[in-house]
DNA sequence: ATGACGCATCGAATGCGA
């Protein structure tokens, strides 16, 4: 079974490259991140011929996420938000699917960007973490199979940055935002990026700005971490930058990961 | 150094992303 995650930067924009790469790549699960509409604009029936049923949790401009699956697979407990955590922004959506091995809870996430440490949207970034935490702390002890993925808006470690010098202590960067990262693996959960060898400057978003992805210059932030009883699965995960050569690409690549 | 780009919003200039 295929997981992966996609930041789409604009659903509206971008449906043609998801189509496409879904097309090359029939992941079960496939987690959007940034679709920006709401969910009477999600284009269901495009997805529906293309074999994908689709769970959104929309928002107009801003934010929006949703679980799509490769059909006849379905997304059974959907929920929506972060269990008693009240957000104005649609930037959770979890569901449970039937794996090989028995039933797998999904739940991605469109993390909050904070801007800038000090900053009010740092402040609610920092709560918001929190939250995430202690929703996903019950969460594992109810569905102990439970991948956590999405665009997380954080750069683990120094190697997971183009600049982490120049960078350091800036937004994504900070300490506060590493350490957050640090305590959801706490929970029990692996990056399971790392549980492989990967090359070097590995990235998953590249500023549109600047020529980043030419250049190389960009960030892993988008993250598929996974309970210990589904790493023992894992056989493979990796970042395809095939999608962000396309034109007008949205600035981040899906990030894809194997469940025997 | 700030802004570079791209997307969204009812119509242009601005907020926001990372």
């Amino acid at each position: 079974m295929k997981l992966a995650t996609w930041n789409v930067n604009s659903l509206t924009v971008r449906l043609a490259h998801v189509l496409d790469w879904l097309a090359a790549n029939p992941v079960d699960v496939l987690a959007l991140q940034e679709i920006k509409l709401t969910g009477d604009k999600f284009p269901c029936d495009a997805l529906r011929a293309a074999g994908y049923q689709a769970q959104v949790f929309g928002q107009k401009t801003y934010n929006g996420v949703a679980l799509l699956t490769r059909a006849p697979l379905a997304m059974t407990e959907v929920a929506r938000g972060i269990p008693g955590y009240p957000d104005e922004a649609a930037r959770v959506i979890a569901g449970t699917v039937q794996g090989a091995g028995g039933p797998v809870r999904v739940v991605n996430g469109y993390f909050v960007n904070g801007q800038a440490p000090g900053s009010e949207k740092f402040e609610y970034k920092l709560t918001w973490l929190r939250a995430l935490r202690d929703a996903l702390r019950e969460e594992l002890a109810a569905h102990p199979r439970l991948a956590l993925l999405g665009d997380f808006n954080i750069v683990p470690e120094d190697r997971d940055s183009f600049d982490p010098v120049g960078l350091a202590g800036t937004i994504l960067h900070t300490d506060e935002e590493r350490e957050h990262f640090r305590q959801l693996l706490r929970l029990g959960l692996m990056d399971a990026f790392r549980l492989f060898e990967q090359p070097e400057k590995s990235f998953s978003w590249w500023d549109y700005r600047v020529l980043g992805f030419q250049r190389n210059r960009g960030l892993r932030i988008d993250h598929i971490l996974v309970s210990q009883p589904l790493a023992a699965r894992v056989s493979a995960c990796a970042i395809d930058r095939a999608p962000r050569k396309w034109p007008k690409s949205s600035d981040h690549a899906p990030v894809v990961v194997t469940l025997e």
